[in-house]
DNA sequence: TTCTAATTTGTAATCGATTACATTTTTATT
DNA sequence: AATAAAAATGTAATCGATTACAAATTAGAA
C-alpha cells in the first residue's frame, strides 16, 4: 500500500499538498488538486489510519463493554450503538468482561491508551471506583446499568416504574401471589424492580412473601428453570411470577411446561425486555419492552458528542408493557 | 497520560532504554532497570499503543465480519473467537455486514489500512472477488461459510454430511413426506445441506418433492413462520420438516403450535446448529449441534497464525445429531 | 510596470513508540 | 596495568500522517 509520500512523488508535489487534497479543507488550485487525485487513483492510495490516529490522538474507535455477548437483550443494543457509531465515523469495538477484573482492566486501558476514543459500558458488575476515576479524563457512557446519583452519563429506562407497570397489570387481573425472579441486588436495576414490585403490592394492601422472591446469579434460561423449580415446591405456590429478564421468563415458563401446569391458566409468567424469542414461546410472553435499539442509538451519539467536547445529560427512555399470552386468560 | 520520554527523563535514561525495560528483550542492568520501573510506576506510564503501533505496523486488532449479530449462532462463535484473540494479545472488532456491500467496503479496507491485522468473515453474501484480493496480500479467513475450492483458509463443517445424518434419523423414525425449509441456494451451506437431503432420500429410495422444499430470504424466526404457513398449505402435507437453522425451525414449530398441530406426532422437526434456546422450545428441538464455539476458536487461532506468517490449513470440524422432543414420537 | 495582498505550495516539526548503529562502560584475560 | 571482548546505554532514523510557519506564486491596484 502506497504512502503520502509516493503520492507526492508521483504528483509532483508536497506530501502537505497530497493531504490538503485529502482532507479538502484548506486551499489547493485545481490543477494540483487533479494531478494528486491522478496519482492517489494510480497508486490507489489510502491512507494509513494508524499515522493519521497517532498524529490527531484519536482513534475513531469506540469501546462496548458487555457483560455476555449471549443475551440477546444486549445484541439488540449493539445494533444500535453501530449504526449510529457508523454514521459517524466510528467504529465499534466489542469486548465481553465476563465480569473479569483482568479484562475489565485490559478494556479500560484501552482506553487511557488512546486505542479508543471512548467507552460505552453495559456491564453491571463493573469495579465504579474504577470506572470513575476514567470518566474524570476520558468519554464515558453507562447504558442500561448505572451509578445512581453518579457523575458519569447515562441512558437507561425507569427500571421501578416499569416493574411497577408489570406488578400492576397482574394484579388487576387478579393475582394476589406474584413471584419475583430477581438477579443479585447488588445491581442497582435488581433493586429499582424490587422497588416496583413491592411498590405495586403495597399500593394493592397486599402482603411482600419474601418466600416468593428468588435471586439468581446469572440471566441464562438454566438460571429460571432454577428458579422455577424452587417456586413450584413452596407450599403456598404463587399464582403469577414476575422475572427480570426475558431470559429467565422463558426459563421459568419452560420449567413450567416440563411440570404439567397451564400458563397462564394455573401460573401466569412476565418477562423484561421483550428479545424477540419471547414472540416465539408457547405461549408467547407477556413482557416490558425496552427500547434496546434506541438505548444503543443514544447511548453512542452521546458518547460521540461527549468525545466532540460537548456536555451531555442522562436520559431515561420509555417503556412498554406489552401483554401476550402468557398472562391473557 | 506520560509518555516515554518523561518516563527516560525522570530515570535519567534515553528513551531506548525505557523502551527496552518495557520490551523485556534486550540487556539491562538491573539497577537502571529498577530506575526505570520506579519511573514508569511514578508517572503510571502505559506505552501508546498508537505510536507502538504505527512503528511495528501492526494494531493487534482482528477484524470479525458477521452477517447479523441477532443470531445466536453466531454469538457463540464471537464468543471462541475472542477468548483465543484475547489470550494471545489480540482485540476483536466486530463488524455486522448487514450484507451491505457500503459497510462491506468500509471493513475490507480497515485491513488495507492496517488498522487490524486481519479478517475472519462469517458472511455468506461477501463479495468473494473482493476477498480473494485482499487475501492475497493480508490474512483472511473465512468460518462457517467458504468458497469451495478457493484458497481462503477455512473452518466449517461437513454440511452435506450433517444434512444427511438429519434426514436419516428422519426417515429412520417412518417418515417419507420431508419437507426442507433451506435458505437461498446462492449460499454454500445451502446448497451442500440440500445435497445431504437428497442423498438420503435417494438411498431410502425416496421421491424428492420440490412442493416440500422451500426457500427463505433470511433466517430470523418470522421467515421460519412464513415457511411452515406456506408447507401447511400443501395438499399433501409433510410429516417431517427439516430446517437449516435453529431460528428458522423455531418459527414452523411455533406456527406448527399455532395452527393446532402436534409436534412430532402430526408432524416432527429438526433443526441446525444447536442455539441454546431450542432446549427451551415446547416441545424441545432435536437440531444437529455445531461446535461454534470450536469454530470460532479455531478461526481464532487460523487467523493468528496466518498473521505471523505460517501457512495455515482449513478444518471440517465434526458436528453431532441430537435427538430431542420434536422428533422424539 | 511595480508593489502589495492574497493565495497556493513547500519545509520541517510533531505525535510516541522501536531499533540499527554508535558509543561508552564493564568484564575478562594476559 | 593494558587490552580485547562483551555488555549496557545512547543517538537518531523511522513508521505515516497533519499542520504551523515560511516561501513562492499569483492576482489586483496604482
Amino acid at each position: 500500500m502506497a504512502n503520502i509520500q509516493e503520492v507526492a512523488k508521483k504528483a509532483g508535489v508536497s506530501v502537505a499538498t497530497v493531504s490538503r487534497v485529502m482532507n479538502g479543507n484548506t486551499s489547493v488550485t485545481s490543477a494540483t488538486r487533479l494531478k494528486v487525485e491522478h496519482a492517489i487513483e494510480e497508486l490507489k492510495y489510502e491512507p494509513s489510519v494508524l499515522g493519521r490516529n497517532l498524529r490527531n490522538s484519536e482513534s475513531r474507535l469506540l469501546l462496548v463493554l458487555i457483560p455476555t455477548i449471549s443475551n440477546p437483550f444486549y445484541t439488540e443494543i449493539i445494533n444500535g450503538i453501530e449504526e449510529t457509531a457508523i454514521q459517524n465515523g466510528y467504529n465499534i469495538l466489542l469486548c465481553e468482561t465476563d465480569s473479569s477484573v483482568q479484562r475489565e482492566n485490559i478494556y479500560l486501558n484501552m482506553v487511557k491508551n488512546k486505542v479508543v476514543d471512548g467507552v460505552i459500558t453495559m456491564d453491571p458488575a463493573i469495579n465504579v471506583n474504577k470506572l470513575n476515576d476514567l470518566a474524570r479524563q476520558y468519554p464515558v457512557i453507562q447504558c442500561s446499568e448505572y451509578e445512581e446519583g453518579g457523575v458519569i452519563p447515562y441512558v437507561s429506562i425507569n427500571n421501578e416504574l416499569a416493574a411497577y407497570h408489570a406488578m400492576k397489570h397482574l394484579i388487576k387481573i387478579g393475582h394476589e401471589r406474584i413471584a419475583l425472579i430477581n438477579s443479585d441486588e447488588k445491581f442497582l436495576y435488581a433493586r429499582q424492580r424490587r422497588q416496583g414490585y413491592n411498590r405495586a403490592l403495597k399500593e394493592y394492601q397486599l402482603p411482600i412473601d419474601e418466600d416468593l422472591i428468588y435471586h439468581t446469579d446469572q440471566l441464562d434460561f438454566d438460571y429460571g428453570i432454577q428458579a422455577m423449580r424452587h417456586l413450584l415446591q413452596l407450599e403456598k405456590k404463587p399464582t403469577a411470577v414476575f422475572a427480570v429478564s426475558d431470559t429467565l421468563a422463558i426459563g421459568a415458563l419452560k420449567e413450567l411446561n416440563e411440570s404439567g401446569f397451564q400458563v397462564p391458566e394455573d401460573i401466569a409468567v412476565v418477562g423484561f425486555d421483550k428479545i424477540s424469542f419471547t414472540n416465539m414461546t408457547n405461549p408467547t410472553l407477556t413482557t416490558i419492552s425496552q427500547p434496546m435499539y434506541k438505548m444503543g442509538s443514544t447511548a453512542a451519539m452521546m458518547l460521540i458528542n461527549n468525545i466532540m467536547g460537548k456536555k451531555v445529560e442522562s436520559i431515561l427512555l420509555d417503556h412498554e408493557l406489552v401483554i401476550r399470552d402468557s398472562t391473557l386468560g
